[in-house]
DNA sequence: ACCTGAACACCGTTCAAGT
DNA sequence: ACCTGAACACCGTTCAAGT
């Protein structure tokens, strides 16, 4: 019984050229970038975005796909062989990733607890690599021993909502003290 | 030699309609409510919204005069006397002041480097307050040597953003890493 | 099975015409 | 001096009709 049909020719690059427009208008505009927009620059009608991606979450989580499987992996392994910066480098990778698109931090805040939301699934990837991250570190004394996992995600989700707001030094340089902070005996 | 004339009374009455008005939209759908809405509901027609507002932030900024001459006497009292806990209670004084709005943090951010922004001068003398506040308590020894008013800057602006897109706990957990790691020597 | 585009309900902003 | 509201240029979202 085959469950998932192919889909037809048409189907497939329409959804494919969405994808591509909707990736350089988010980079260029923010994820909250004109949809209609994005349908004119792709060739197709609105009601054709709208057949392939009920809301726009869903047109951004489709494209962190690829991304976000790279991200995790570079958590996993991050998580299970911790050198004494995993803390940093993992915060450092987080902000990066958000910084794919503006406004991504925020729609990353909010889906760490809208189950609605079509980026809750990887927030909580996320969250759960910190974690591990946290669990390790409290084992081998490189972190106060009332660090929480929530602390780290926390302080990922803020690195990359300040990235926007702040200027690359004062980000860089208050994510560094809260380290410190949680470095602290 | 009048320069500033009495202003018709209808103005006048406009003028304080649409300020409560705006007042009510910014506090129930945040700084992006609806500049139609507001006129509807002062009882005037949009032109004249804009005839007293050229901006969104022009209007923002005159809700906020009265408020903000509050929070920069407050500011002026701890640096004058500075406590141990002078910074904290700072930190929290200006989150709670951009609570008032959902989306101020993001616009007092941006207010502190543009210039052309109505928020502009209020944002420089938040900063001015805080490199007085971090100066006194570098001299009483409670902050590491090399922190600066860029630090307690960023920090305040972080914290204002971070009690939108995190818990109150969260929040406030992370802003107390970075002071803790602020007072590290 | 998929696509189209008109239809609806909203916006921000400007500016000629009125009082 | 101030106010009005039509005009313009945009949105997001739905859904009947087509192929």
């Amino acid at each position: 019984m085959a469950t998932t049909r192919r889909p037809r020719a048409d189907a497939r690059r329409n959804y494919e050229r969405l994808l591509a427009e909707a990736d350089a208008a988010f980079r260029t505009h923010g994820v909250d970038a004109s949809l209609e927009g994005i349908a004119r620059a792709a060739g197709v009608a609105i009601g054709t975005l709208y057949g392939h991606f009920p809301s726009r979450r869903a047109l951004v989580g489709a494209l962190l796909r690829e991304r976000n499987e790279a991200l995790f992996e570079r958590g996993d392994a991050l998580a299970a062989s911790p050198g004494p910066d995993a803390l940093r480098t993992w915060v450092r990778a987080v902000t990066e990733h958000a910084a794919t698109y503006s406004g991504l931090a925020a729609l990353l805040a909010d889906g760490l607890d809208d189950e609605a939301s079509e980026l809750h699934t990887s927030c909580l990837r996320l969250a759960e690599i910190g974690d591990r991250l946290v669990a390790r570190a409290r084992e081998s004394g490189t972190v106060r021993p009332d660090a929480t996992g929530a602390d780290v995600t926390a302080l990922t989700v803020a690195a990359a909502s300040l990235h926007e707001h702040l200027s690359a030094a004062d980000a860089g340089r208050l994510i560094d003290l809260a380290l410190q902070g949680l470095a602290r005996g």
